[in-house]
RNA sequence: GCCGGGAUGGCGGAACUGGUAGACGCGGCGGACUCAAAAUCCGUUGGUGGUGACACCGUGUGGGUUCAAGUCCCUCUCCCGGCACCA
C-alpha cells in the first residue's frame, strides 16, 4: 500500500476506547437474556478478590475470557459473561488492623474501584448480574445449605486441630505461621483442638474420581492434580486383637484395626505403631507418665505437614500388645510419630522387611525384621541379619506358611480371604481425601447459623431467621475473633426451648462462597431461591478460565457442591465446568541488592537500566545512583519482590487494547507470560500500523466489491493469503486457543497488505476486502479500535453485532503449488507445478531440477517419495 | 521420594497429524526522512566458510526407529509444577 500518511488523524487511544465502551453501554451489549430458542454460551473467568487494584494477572485472565465470549458472541451464541466479587476473607482484616477501617468499608471501596477499571479495559460483562459474597442475600444461601447439609448428616462437627497465637489469643491460617511463629507477635505457635464443622465430601469421594474421566475438556494436568488429591487406594483392613494387657488398658474387648496396600506381607508384621491422637495411645498414656510426655510433644508439633514429613522417625513402646490375626504372634503396639491420624485407621501394621518407613523406625529401636517376600535378586530369601534396606517391590511371598509361593495378587485375595472367614479382616477402598473442614475462627466471612443453648445444645437456626446478618462495623484489632464481643450480635434465644442463647461466631471457610457463585450468577436477582431455573438454561459453564492455583481446592470443592445441590434437587447437573482453561502467571525481572544488615532490598524493573560491564557484557545498575544491582531472573509479579506492572498505568498511556493485545500475543495462554515493556511497544506499534493502513486506504477513495473474474495473479495470490488467514485464526481462537498465533498471522497479513499494489480499483476492492476481514478478525482481541475502524471503513452499524466471516472456499484454491524437493532428506530445490498436477507430473519435475539433478549425480535412484502437495524425497 | 510438564537464535515464542526448523514480535545492524533526536518507513539478522551461486553444522546429552525426527522409542543432565511418612 502507497504511504499516505500525510494528513491522517493520529491513533488516539484514549478518545477511541472511550467511545467503543459509551456505545457498548449506551445499547447495553451485554446484558444476558435467557432465550431458549437460542444456544447459550456460558462464558466466565474467575472472580477476583476485591484487593484494591487489578493486577496483570487479573488482565490476562479476563482478556482471555472476554476475547472467548466475543468471539462465541459473533458466531451467533446467546453469550453470558457475568463478574462477581470473592469478598470475605482476610485479607480485609489485615487492611482494618492496619488502617483502622472495617473490613465492609475497605472491601466496598476496592469493588468500587475495580469496577471501573474492569469497564476501562473494556470487557464484555453483564453487570445487572453483579455480586458480592459478602452480600447477605448471597451469603444467606450458604447458610441455608449448610442447614440442609446438617439435615442429611453432609455437614458434621467434630474436634480440630488449628494453629493457635498464645499471645494473641487467636487462630492462624497456614500462611501466617512463618518458622513456627505466629506473623505478628513471633511467639511459638501451638496446635489446638477445637470443635469444628466439617462438609463430608469424601461421601463423594469416589464419584468425584470417576467423573474426572468425562472431563475431557479439562487440562490432563488439572485431572491429575485432583486424581492424586483424592488418592485412592485399594486394600485390607485388618484387626488386631486386644490381648489381656490391652484389654485392661482399654477397658472392654476388641481389636487394633489397621488399613494395609500390602496385605500380601501380613505374615512379616513384627509390630504394630499408632498415631499419637489414636485411643490406644490415649489409654496407654494413662499409667505412663514418660508416654503421657511423648504423646503431648508430638501432639504439641507443627501443623505444617511439609515439616512433619521431613522430621526424624521417633517412637515409644505402650506396652500393650495384640494378637496376629493369623498367626497368633503377640505384637507390641507403638505410638510412633509417623503415623496418621487422619488417614486410614489411625494405626498400621509394621513389615519392616517391606517398607522403608517401618524399616527405619525398627531399626532404630532394635524391633524384629521378618522377611516374607522374595526380591528377584532372591537378596530377601532368608533371614539374615543385619538386613539391608527394604524391600518395597511385589514379589512372591515365603515365609508365610499356607501362604508361600503366590504372586501380590493371589497373596492379598487368600490373605483376605482367610481373614474374613475368621472375622478379622476385609478388602475395602481408602482415599486420600479428608472432609472438608469449613468453620473459621474469623470475623470477615459467613456466620455458621448455629445457637449455642445451655439446654438445648448446638440448635441449627430455622430457615425463616435466615439470613445470620454479620455486623458490618467491627474493626478487628488482632486478638481474636471481634464478634465475640459484640453482644448485639451474640444475644438470641434458643429456637427450641425459647431461654437465652448464645450465636455460634465462627464463619466460613471462604471456598464455601465460590464453591457456587457460578450458578447464582445464572438467577443473581433470585431473592426467593438459592437458585431457579434460569440454572438450567445458562449452565454449565462453556468455558472457565483462571489460575492454575485453583486446580485443586476450588475445582473439587465447586464439584462437590454442585453434586450435593443436585442431590438436593436444586440443580440438574453433575459437572459445572464444562471446558477449564488454566492461564499461566504472569513474571516480570527481579533486581535487588544486599543491604549491610543482610537485608535485600528490591528493585522494581523500571528503576533499572543495562550498562556496559567492561568487559563485552551487561550489567544491571539503578538509574538512581549508577550503582550495579543483582538480577533475580523472573518471577512472579509480587509486592514481596516489588516487581509488579500496574496494569491502570498501561490503559492510561497506551489504552486497553494495546494491554489486551501485549497479553495475548506474547505468550500461549496456559504458559507463564514474561513481561516485557519494549514487548508492550511493540504491540502499541501494531495498532498504529493497522490505523494507518485503515486510513491510508480510505484517503484514496471508495472501494468497489472483489470481483473475482478480474483478478489477475497477485491479486488471487494476496486474496488467497486474506482467507487462509481467516480460516487460521478461526481455528486458533475457537480450537486451539493459541491466541498468539492468531494475532502473529494476522501481522503477517497486515504486513503482506503493506505490500500490495493499491491503485486500480480491482487492488483497491481486494484490500477493502482484506481490511476488514482483518477487523473483523482482530475484534475480539482489540474491541475498541476495531469498533471505529469498522466505522471507518464505511461500516454505518456496530462491529459488534456483525457476524464472525466465513473464508470464501473459491479464494482459497491455488492453481499452482510449491514442491520442496529433497535429496536424501535435505532440501535441495523447489519447484512449482500445477495444483492438480499428477504424482508422475511432480515426480517429473522433481527430478527435472538442476540442483537436485547436481545431488543425485548420475547415481542410481533407489526410491521416490510423494507427498501429495507438499514434499518429494529422492532415495540414492 | 512419588506423579506430571518442559529444554528450539541475543530474548519471548512458532512449527497442530513424523514432511521446508526458527513464523510473528522484541532486540541488533545498515539505510531513508530530520539541523539533530524521537517517532515512522525500507532492508537485513541461527552459526561457520565463501565475492557469490551455494555448502557444511544446528532444536539440552548419548543412542535407536524411519526415505524423512524439534516431533516417535530408550539413556542421561538440568529446569519448573503438584503431592509429600497416605501404610
Amino acid at each position: 500500500m502507497n504511504d499516505q500518511s500525510q494528513n491522517l488523524p493520529d491513533y488516539n487511544p484514549q478518545a477511541v476506547e472511550a467511545e467503543a465502551q459509551s456505545w457498548w453501554s449506551d445499547h447495553d451489549s451485554f446484558k444476558a437474556r435467557e432465550d431458549t430458542a437460542r444456544e447459550k454460551f456460558y462464558c466466565l473467568s474467575m472472580f477476583p478478590y476485591p484487593s484494591g487494584r487489578l493486577h496483570m494477572g487479573h488482565v490476562r485472565n479476563y482478556t482471555i475470557g472476554d476475547v472467548i465470549a466475543r468471539h462465541q458472541r459473533m458466531l451467533g451464541r446467546n453469550v453470558l459473561q457475568p463478574m462477581g466479587w470473592d469478598a470475605f476473607g482476610l485479607p480485609a482484616e489485615n487492611a482494618a488492623m492496619a488502617k483502622g477501617v472495617a473490613p465492609a468499608a475497605w472491601t466496598w471501596d476496592n469493588i468500587a474501584y475495580m469496577r471501573r477499571q474492569l469497564q476501562s479495559l473494556g470487557f464484555g460483562i453483564d453487570w445487572s448480574r453483579e455480586l458480592a459474597t459478602c452480600q447477605p442475600e448471597y451469603y444467606r444461601w450458604n447458610q441455608w445449605l449448610f442447614l440442609r447439609l446438617l439435615e442429611k448428616g453432609l455437614v458434621y462437627q467434630t474436634t480440630g486441630t488449628v494453629n493457635w497465637d498464645p499471645l494473641d489469643q487467636t487462630v492462624l491460617a497456614n500462611e501466617q505461621v512463618i518458622d513456627g511463629r505466629g506473623w505478628r507477635t513471633g511467639a511459638l505457635v501451638e496446635k489446638r483442638e477445637i470443635p469444628m464443622y466439617y462438609m463430608r465430601i469424601t461421601a463423594y469421594a469416589d464419584q468425584l474420581l470417576e467423573a474426572l474421566d468425562t472431563l475431557q475438556d479439562w487440562p490432563e494436568r488439572v485431572r491429575l492434580m485432583q486424581a492424586n488429591w483424592i488418592g485412592r487406594s485399594e486394600g485390607v483392613e485388618i484387626a488386631f486383637p486386644y490381648d489381656a494387657s490391652a484389654r485392661e488398658a482399654i477397658g472392654a474387648d476388641g481389636a487394633l484395626k489397621v488399613f494395609t496396600t500390602r496385605a500380601d506381607t501380613l505374615q512379616g508384621a513384627t509390630y504394630c505403631a499408632v498415631a499419637a491422637e489414636h485411643p490406644l495411645a490415649t489409654a496407654a498414656a494413662r499409667s505412663k507418665p514418660d508416654l503421657a510426655a511423648f504423646v503431648d510433644e508430638c501432639k504439641r508439633g507443627s501443623v505444617m505437614e511439609a515439616d512433619v514429613a521431613t522430621a526424624e522417625k521417633r517412637g515409644m513402646p505402650t506396652g500393650l500388645h495384640v494378637i496376629h490375626p493369623l498367626s497368633g504372634a503377640r505384637l507390641e503396639v507403638w505410638v510412633a510419630n509417623y503415623v496418621l491420624m487422619g488417614y486410614g485407621e489411625g494405626a498400621v501394621m509394621a513389615v519392616p522387611a517391606h517398607d522403608e518407613r517401618d524399616f527405619e523406625f525398627a531399626s532404630k529401636y532394635g524391633l524384629p525384621i521378618r522377611c516374607v517376600i522374595r526380591s528377584p535378586s532372591g537378596a530377601c530369601g532368608d533371614t539374615v541379619a543385619p538386613w539391608q534396606p527394604a524391600y518395597a517391590e511385589h514379589g512372591v511371598t515365603v515365609n508365610s506358611g499356607v501362604f508361600d509361593g503366590l504372586d501380590f495378587q493371589q497373596a492379598v485375595d487368600a490373605i483376605a480371604a482367610a481373614l474374613e472367614k475368621k472375622g478379622l479382616g476385609r478388602k475395602r477402598v481408602q482415599f486420600r481425601l479428608r472432609d472438608w473442614g469449613i468453620s473459621r475462627q474469623r470475623y470477615w466471612g459467613t456466620p455458621i447459623p448455629i445457637i449455642h443453648c445451655a439446654d438445648c445444645g448446638a440448635v441449627p437456626v430455622p430457615d425463616d431467621q435466615l439470613p445470620v446478618v454479620l455486623p458490618e462495623d467491627c474493626v478487628p484489632d488482632g486478638s481474636g475473633n471481634p464478634l465475640r464481643k459484640r453482644e448485639d450480635f451474640l444475644a438470641c434465644t434458643c429456637p427450641k426451648c425459647g431461654k437465652p442463647a448464645r450465636r455460634e461466631t465462627d464463619t466460613m471457610d471462604t471456598f464455601v462462597d465460590s464453591s457456587w457463585y457460578f450458578l447464582r450468577f445464572a438467577s443473581a436477582d433470585s431473592a426467593r431461591a438459592m437458585v431457579d431455573e434460569r440454572v438450567r438454561y445458562w449452565l454449565p459453564v462453556d468455558q472457565y478460565i483462571g489460575g492454575i492455583e485453583h486446580a485443586i481446592l476450588h475445582l473439587l470443592y465447586s464439584r462437590f457442591w454442585t453434586r450435593v445441590m443436585r442431590d438436593l434437587g436444586l440443580v440438574a447437573l453433575d459437572e459445572p465446568f464444562a471446558k477449564l482453561l488454566t492461564q499461566g502467571m504472569v513474571l516480570n525481572g527481579i533486581y535487588f541488592r544486599k543491604t549491610g544488615t543482610g537485608r535485600i532490598a528490591y528493585y522494581n524493573p523500571t528503576e533499572v537500566g543495562e550498562r556496559d560491564d567492561g568487559a563485552g557484557g551487561l550489567a544491571f545498575v539503578l538509574l538512581a545512583d549508577g550503582q550495579p544491582v543483582e538480577s533475580g531472573g523472573m518471577g512472579t509479579m509480587s509486592k514481596s519482590k516489588n516487581n509488579g506492572v500496574d496494569p491502570q498505568m498501561l490503559v492510561d498511556t497506551l489504552g486497553a487494547d494495546t494491554a489486551r493485545l501485549f497479553t495475548m500475543f506474547t505468550a500461549p495462554p496456559e504458559q507463564t507470560l514474561e513481561w516485557s515493556d519494549e514487548g508492550v511497544q511493540g504491540a502499541s506499534r501494531f495498532l498504529k500500523r493497522i490505523w494507518r493502513a485503515v486510513h491510508g486506504h480510505v484517503a484514496g477513495g471508495s472501494a468497489g466489491p472483489v470481483v473475482p473474474g478480474e483478478l489477475n495473479e497477485a491479486r488471487r495470490t494476496l486474496r488467497r493469503q486474506v482467507h487462509q488467514t481467516l480460516a487460521k485464526v478461526s481455528d486458533d481462537i475457537s480450537r486451539r486457543r493459541t491466541f498468539n498465533t492468531a494475532i502473529a498471522a494476522v501481522m503477517e497479513l497486515l504486513n503482506a497488505l503493506n505490500r500490495a499494489e493499491t491503485v486500480a480499483p480491482a487492488d483497491r476492492a481486494v484490500v477493502q476486502e482484506a481490511l476488514e476481514l482483518t477487523v473483523l478478525m482482530l475484534s475480539p482481541i482489540v474491541p475498541h479500535i476495531c469498533h471505529r475502524l469498522w466505522n471507518v471503513l464505511g461500516h454505518d452499524g456496530a462491529i459488534i453485532d456483525q457476524p464472525w466471516p466465513q473464508p470464501d472456499p473459491a479464494a482459497l484454491v491455488a492453481d499452482t503449488r510449491e514442491i520442496v524437493v529433497q535429496v536424501n532428506g535435505k532440501v535441495r530445490g523447489r519447484v512449482t507445478v500445477a495444483a492438480a498436477a499428477s504424482e508422475a507430473d511432480v515426480r517429473a519435475a522433481a527430478l527435472a531440477d538442476d540442483n537436485v539433478q547436481r545431488f543425485v549425480g548420475g547415481q542410481p535412484v533407489r526410491k521416490v517419495i510423494v507427498v501429495p502437495g507438499k514434499l518429494v524425497n529422492v532415495v540414492v
